[in-house]
DNA sequence: AGGTATTCACATGAAACTATTCTCTGAGTTAGG
DNA sequence: TAACTCAGAGAATAGTTTCATGTGAATACCTGT
């Protein structure tokens, strides 16, 4: 019955913010902060392309947060300005992909190219993937240009499957007339192009770039900039920028992850109407986001995997480790109770991998000697944690 | 005692299978002329 | 006769199973002292 009442609270009040959408991560700067040399240098190589000449082949490496997407979008957008302002035949085409169900195959990469081209009635699948090549070679193909294609996260590419992808990718100009195209590869793993057939790997990177990590400083700047514009002026306390930056640098100098908690510490605010972002808030803020992702990613995953999970979670009030044959055990028997199919070990081995590197659990591979070899399973969650996740699975299967 | 050889309990890899989604094709069907 | 329907063939893809091979170190076994 105060419904009104509240909603009549929440309209009066003032937000915080008075334009979030400078901190999401969305939002394009006019400026890139500390990456002017390497801006500069992604500019003079990708420059030819202005003049309808195909530019060197380029790879940008550099961890997560460190401006990369930032900086090849930002240099991609004046590029394209200058080219329709002057007329020049440039496609830039920026493509992630880590996107599930939209750019993590080789049919999928290259039907979103072609969609980028405007063509959008590209089925997702039953065409032979010879056939889409063919599509795409006769859509680009049709005059003199140069496409830019970005491919970020190229690592996830050729973790699915080989780097035949890239193989072909490279190949793709001598099949071109009239066009020519250039890769831009984004990766986050720095020793990515270790493992890749020679010949993909020379042609891939003829040019190399590396984005360093921002130190607590230029994190606290790069803060200050968006804080400005995103919050009312004095809504954030002294000292919250501050130890904001110090937690991202302390996690290799990621600027997003930085931003992403000062917006969610002003939401948080927000939400128990304070009229400024205090320090608790940002550590409330670190919580949440971190909860949020954990259980983000449990309900996000597979019935059976769920069911894994929840095999550890019965396993962990027991005793401190727990092997693979034990888990499976207990997976085994919950399993047959809620009248799932029961899945092999081979399988349950691989989804405790997955865990492991979702993060999810602990996971190393230990030898017992005589008494095997095998994974070393542990939660690393408090009991809160683990309740609710408990929860949530137990709903999600209806135990 | 010191040195090998075994052995366990899985890990890891490759290939094949299953099920689902989607296109394309051509045969058969239908409705209108 | 043109338009429509529908089954079947072929692809891509995700998830899984089957089969095969690999593996680190605690034990068992041996050997010479």
């Amino acid at each position: 019955m105060d419904m009104n009442n509240f909603f009549e609270n929440y309209l009066e009040r003032d937000s915080l913010f008075i334009n979030k959408s400078l901190l999401l991560s969305s939002y394009l700067p006019e400026e890139v902060l500390f990456r002017g040399d390497l801006i500069q240098e992604i500019a003079n190589i990708l420059a030819p392309a202005l003049r309808v000449e195909k530019p060197s082949n380029l790879f940008v490496y550099g961890k997560t947060g460190t401006g990369k997407t930032l900086s090849l979008k930002y240099i991609l957008k004046s590029m394209s300005e200058i080219a329709k302002k002057r007329d020049i035949p440039i496609k830039p085409v920026y493509i992630n992909c880590k996107l599930k169900r939209v750019a993590d195959t080789e049919y999928r990469l290259i039907a979103q190219i072609i969609k980028e081209f405007g063509k959008t009635d590209v089925p997702a699948t039953g065409l032979p993937t010879d056939e889409i090549y063919n599509i795409f070679y006769s859509l680009v193909d049709t005059k003199k240009q140069v496409v830019l294609l970005v491919l970020d996260e190229i690592d996830q590419l050729t973790k699915k499957m080989g780097d035949g992808i890239l193989y072909n990718l490279t190949r793709i100009n001598s099949e071109l007339k009239n066009a020519q195209i250039a890769l831009i590869g984004i990766s986050n793993n720095l020793v990515f192009a270790e493992n890749l057939d020679p010949r993909v790997q020379s042609s891939l990177s003829e040019e190399e770039l590396i984005f360093p990590p921002y130190n607590a400083v230029q994190i606290q700047d790069i803060l200050r900039k968006r804080a400005q514009g995103a919050f009312r002026p004095d809504a954030i306390e002294p000292g919250v920028i501050e130890k904001c930056s110090a937690y991202a640098a302390r996690e290799h100098g990621d600027a997003r992850r930085a931003i992403d908690l000062l917006r969610v510490a002003g939401e948080l605010a927000d939400r128990e109407n304070s009229s400024k972002i205090t320090i608790p808030h940002l550590d409330d803020a670190e919580d949440k986001i971190e909860s949020d992702k954990i259980v983000g990613t449990v309900t996000s995953q597979p019935k059976q995997h769920q069911m894994v999970l929840y095999a550890i979670l019965l396993l962990t009030p027991s005793k401190r480790p727990f092997f693979t044959g034990e888990i499976y055990d207990v997976y085994a028997k919950v399993c047959k109770k809620a009248h799932y199919n029961v899945l092999t070990q081979r399988r349950i081995s691989d989804i405790l991998a997955e865990f492991d590197m979702l993060g999810i659990i602990n996971a190393k591979i230990i030898s017992k000697g005589r008494y095997g070899r095998t994974r070393e399973v542990s939660l690393s969650l408090d009991d809160d944690m683990k309740r609710k996740i408990k929860e949530i699975i137990e709903k999600s299967l209806q135990i």
